[in-house]
DNA sequence: AGTGCTTATCGTCAGGAAGACGACTATGAT
DNA sequence: ATCATAGTCGTCTTCCTGACGATAAGCACT
């Protein structure tokens, strides 16, 4: 097929993020309320454009910062503050999904600790931290009694892959920690697997094998007592980023 | 931001497939020479335009189909002969990725058992399986001596992280069975494994293991001596598409 | 028919990892 | 002082894996 630039249609193509965080012992993600049509008003996944002369990457980085004032985790600089992960997650182009014209989304998915408020262009009303399970189910009530709806276009979806991504990567990446900050204790690591995977975990056997992956933890020498209870040791996150063996997700 | 059509830039968004198969023992992936620039005369991944009406998953299997007759295995139709893996891979748009205009390409990943002989348009000189070491080195001279250039645009990458996917994700599900026809011995299967990791498997170790993982194989009660010795038990693939726990790949 | 070669299949054994869970330690709260 | 809370170290049993011996059942020779 030779080149002809009038052989192939025009499509937009954006940017959507998933961002999650560990709030109060669950997963929460990043809702954007939506100012204009379609859909407006309902919450979405915010994203935005990829500019004309913007790689995908860098894209979804400047999405991220301009919505939470995130700085990407850059690998080449690692004990880095307030660093989250970035990562691509898949492509949607159902050419219904946007009402208005072809639209090609390509979702990132972005993993943080926890962080004070959202911001989205200041308005704090505009964007909150939810809880995935109340994102992502159909109807019912919010937290404050606001009403439901399902998130716009075919953001569900993209939620509910980031989570699957999420939840199944940290049984074999240390990728856990960016849920964390920069130190953190055994026990706090163990509360975001316990988040994540909505599950209880044996503290004394996640102790054992977490401690025991090597590269995996790293201790800094502090201590702290944040939690309560027995001051426990403060470590980094180490330089392994796959876990051999992995983390055993409980079935059920 | 409010809605503006002539506040994004326009893409062309195409679909590139990393078509693997075993051939001889080794992992091949399907390759097609260019026949206009840019790259002209260069191997390259089969590829296209997505059409206006078309979903990105639509346009990878029309695409699949053309370059190599195959159809797309639907889940909801399993004992199909001739049928494909495929799945999305990831999304490649680096502003310069390509020197005519900005291109966005999601990168689709197909398994496939081995074929008879690659088409393309009919033409077999354009269109060739090769192996994938062969693909991704740089310079030197093929099997027929033909000079060896990288692949066109990006596609080493492309390649490279979908050989990735295809090495990591049949540890973990039942995929390797794709590389095989509809009925296949363990030993047959084991190969496909030896081949996508080159490695040696114990042929003992891996019988166990994978004639005791539930919903992974279903013998289908018939044997066969086609790769010579004592004969062997046919099976099919089960129902089982993750794998736990996963099959372990040695390490180095 | 017998020998050798090939591949398939079953069995045994030792080492390691993980789940269940007891015991002890070190803080803050009452 | 006592209790509640978390953290940390051990033990025991079970399961999985890797290493490898042994047998089975075809084919190609002689």
């Amino acid at each position: 097929m030779p080149y002809d630039p009038s052989a192939f249609p025009p499509f937009a193509v954006t940017v959507d993020l998933v961002v999650l965080t560990v709030r109060r012992h669950s997963l929460c993600a990043l809702a954007v309320r939506r100012g204009e049509p379609p859909f407006q008003g309902r919450w979405a996944l915010p994203g935005g454009f990829v500019r004309a002369d913007e790689d995908l990457a860098q894209a979804a980085a400047r999405e991220l910062a301009e919505e939470t004032g995130l700085c990407v985790h850059d690998p080449a600089a690692p004990a880095q503050d307030n660093g989250a992960h970035l990562e691509q997650l898949a492509t949607y182009g159902d050419p219904k999904r946007d009402p208005r014209m072809r639209v090609v989304s390509v979702a990132h998915l972005a993993l943080a600790p926890d962080l004070p408020a959202p911001r989205a262009g200041g308005d704090a009303s505009n964007a909150r931290w939810a809880p995935v399970e109340e994102l992502l189910e159909q109807g019912g009530y919010g937290r404050d009694g606001e009403p439901l709806a399902p998130l716009a276009f075919d953001h569900a979806q993209i939620l509910a892959d980031g989570v699957e991504r999420a939840r199944s990567k940290i049984e074999y990446s240390s990728l856990a920690t960016a849920f964390c900050p920069p130190e953190f204790t055994v026990g706090e690591l163990r509360r975001v697997y316990e988040a994540v995977w909505s599950v209880a975990l044996d503290p004394r056997n996640f102790h054992r094998k977490v401690t025991g992956t090597p590269g995996f933890l790293v201790p800094t020498g502090g201590t702290t007592t944040r939690q309560g209870g027995r001051p426990a040791q403060l470590f980094r996150a180490g330089g392994a980023t796959l876990l051999n063996p992995p983390m055993l997700r409980p079935e059920v």
